[in-house]
DNA sequence: CATGTCACG
DNA sequence: ACGTACGTGACATGA
């Protein structure tokens, strides 16, 4: 039976040095996946499943996994036969376990689709499926059933089984061939798949792998003093309150603020009640002292559930570290998104929150290397408008926003004032956003007015800048998207809309885009060039995390000054703008410690 | 499952 | 007249 697959596979891989498989899993994370069955397309129309681990009552015998897996070993792993798939981070974690190293990497339709249109809802196969090739998908719940009698993977009846996997084998060779024409007739699309998304998969899958070390003894000391406090501060709410409630309800919060104790409704939520948000209770306590205890339970009662209660659930028993996942198909920009847990907001901005960030060490012998790249968005918009003020405020090592503040505030920049250096900097801030008028008095509490004067005096110094966001207006009115610097495209389906508010957040998402997702090519591209050099070079260290503007390596000792040289040269590199690319290097036993 | 809130860049 | 700064993920509550 085997022997027969086997050369069947081989006769028709020597046709078209193609196929396409759907490796069929199970198990709760990427790093403990079992392989149920594998698919596989040979041919359009001609798709064929080997069921390994299918468990019911009269369930048939089954192929053994790892016979047939030696036998397909050579054919995943021959770098002249290309394997498409869906998801092949996920494809290469479990085939490694297997001892496979899938290559080449060269066609991922979950990356595809993500390519072609950032923005097209959700980047499964059912969806793509539809939209490309107008072919409803098998719904695996009509297989398993859902609610309380739904059946797991493993005890789906092979007969049944066999259609859906064979269809998605099937769909994955199809769509390689429709997408791949797409992205080919769409400016430099499938550059940005092939040279950017694609390479960009072994490099996160490797940090996945590796993971980070987080001491799980100092979290749950946090916690156990982050709980005593809270019972203070709760008591101390109570007693303002002169009753008890569920202080982490918002709806009881609202009760007790606005109709209990009728304090000033400042603000209301998008569904009409009365908000209780960060903001709002930030202005209410100058007058009052329970949003102020209020505000501080929040803070630590969030530190507490989202961090030293969780993070250490999630540490691997086996490694000893936590193994988030990096999703590369999510954000519309072409910024990565971190799960399981998210490992891109760990508190920083709080002494509080630092302690969090303390438990993420290294091990012994190692230091943790924290690179961050210095006002990246800034300086694309200085390289995107062109602007002269902006391109030469970044030429010197001076602090951009004092620049700014000296430029719109009309001093020498060593008469800029704190406060004025505040207001540049929301400034910078808000015309990255798409800011109104409105957006930077609320930020900067001052009168719209002011507002508009400010933003009238920046442009004047910075008319560059104006002219580089009126001209991107028009752009995406006319072509209905905007592009990074490398050609990624984000299409806005709301630049035209008649609902005044979906336009003119698509406006501001036309204005953000192409900074942030130039922001994410430029780290994308020097994380492919750092893996690569690390893999090269045999230097003892590892890439474990990125933050958007930052990487994180953990680094032997002896290797530290090469790595920081290093990261730093190719960090700088990844880009050539018309201004230069500036990063900051931190080294530390923990992550609080590198920055 | 939606809502409100809040952690990060 | 109206609502208003970009992009994410996770938690607790409550219907």
């Amino acid at each position: 039976m085997l022997e027969r697959i086997e050369e069947h596979i081989e006769g028709h891989i020597g046709k078209t040095g193609k196929f396409s498989f759907s490796l069929e899993t199970i198990g709760e994370h990427f790093l403990h996946q079992e392989i149920l069955g594998i698919a596989v397309c040979l041919e359009i129309g001609k798709a064929f499943y080997l069921p390994f681990l299918h468990d019911y009552d009269d369930a048939p015998a089954q192929l053994d996994i790892h016979d047939c897996l030696t036998r397909l070993k050579p054919m995943l792993e021959d770098p002249n036969t290309v394997k498409a798939g869906f998801d092949l981070k996920h494809a290469s974690h479990v085939l490694k376990n297997y001892d496979i190293r899938l290559q080449p990497v060269k066609t991922d339709i979950h990356l595809a689709s993500y390519v072609a249109n950032s923005v097209a809802g959700k980047h499964q196969l059912p969806q793509i499926a539809r939209n490309y090739l107008q072919v409803s998908a098998v719904d695996i719940e009509s297989l398993l059933g859902k609610g309380k009698g739904k059946l797991s993977r493993r005890q789906a009846n092979i007969a049944d089984y066999t259609p859906y996997a064979a269809q998605k084998a099937d769909l994955i060779l199809r769509l390689s061939l429709s997408l791949e024409h797409t992205l080919a007739t769409n400016g430099h699309l499938l550059g940005l798949y092939q040279y950017y998304e694609l390479p960009l998969i072994e490099v996160l899958a490797a940090m996945e792998q590796h993971g980070i070390r987080v001491n799980a003894t100092a979290l749950a000391k946090q916690s156990k003093q982050l709980g005593t406090q809270l019972a203070k501060l709760q008591l101390a709410v109570f007693e303002i309150a002169g009753e008890e409630f569920n202080l982490s309800s918002p709806k009881q919060l609202q009760s007790i603020f606005y109709e209990k104790l009728k304090l000033p409704v400042l603000k209301k939520t998008k569904t009409g009640q009365a908000s209780t948000a960060e903001p709002v209770l930030q202005e209410l306590a100058q007058d009052y002292e329970l949003p102020r205890l209020v505000l501080e339970y929040r803070s630590l009662s969030k530190l507490k559930s989202t961090y030293t209660d969780k993070l250490p659930l999630e540490i691997n028993t086996a490694t000893g570290r936590i193994h988030s996942s990096f999703q590369q198909a999510v954000a519309a920009t072409g910024r990565l998104s971190s799960t399981d847990p998210n490992l891109q907001n760990i508190p920083i901005r709080t002494a509080e929150g630092r302690r969090v960030r303390q438990a993420f060490v290294c091990d012994a012998g190692n230091k943790l290397l924290a690179a961050d790249y210095s006002q990246v968005e800034l300086r694309i918009m200085a390289h995107l408008s062109q602007d002269e003020g902006l391109l030469s405020a970044f030429s010197g090592a001076e602090d951009v926003h004092r620049a700014t503040a000296a430029d719109v505030f009309g001093v020498a920049l060593d008469k800029v004032s704190t406060d004025q250096r505040r207001s540049a900097k929301a400034i910078n801030f808000g015309l990255i956003y798409g800011m109104s008028a409105f957006g930077l008095a609320k930020q900067l509490n001052i009168s719209r007015g002011e507002a508009a004067k400010y933003v009238e005096r920046y442009f004047e110094k910075y008319p560059g800048v104006r002219k580089y966001m009126d001209e991107t207006q028009v752009l995406a009115d006319e072509k209905g998207y905007v592009e990074t610097l490398f050609g990624r495209r984000l299409y806005l389906p709301d630049i035209h809309a008649g609902n005044g508010m979906l336009r003119k957040a698509a406006q501001r998402t036309a204005i953000n885009a192409p900074m942030q997702g130039t922001a994410a090519d430029i780290i994308k591209r020097a994380m492919i060039d750092i893996h690569l050099w690390l893999s090269m070079a045999g230097l003892d260290a590892r890439m474990l995390l990125q933050v958007h503007d930052e990487l994180v390596f953990e680094v032997s000792e002896k290797d530290l000054d090469l790595l920081s040289q290093g990261v730093r040269f190719r960090m700088t590199t990844a880009a050539s703008l018309d201004v230069p690319l500036v990063v900051d290097i931190g080294v530390g036993k923990n992550w609080d410690e590198a920055h």
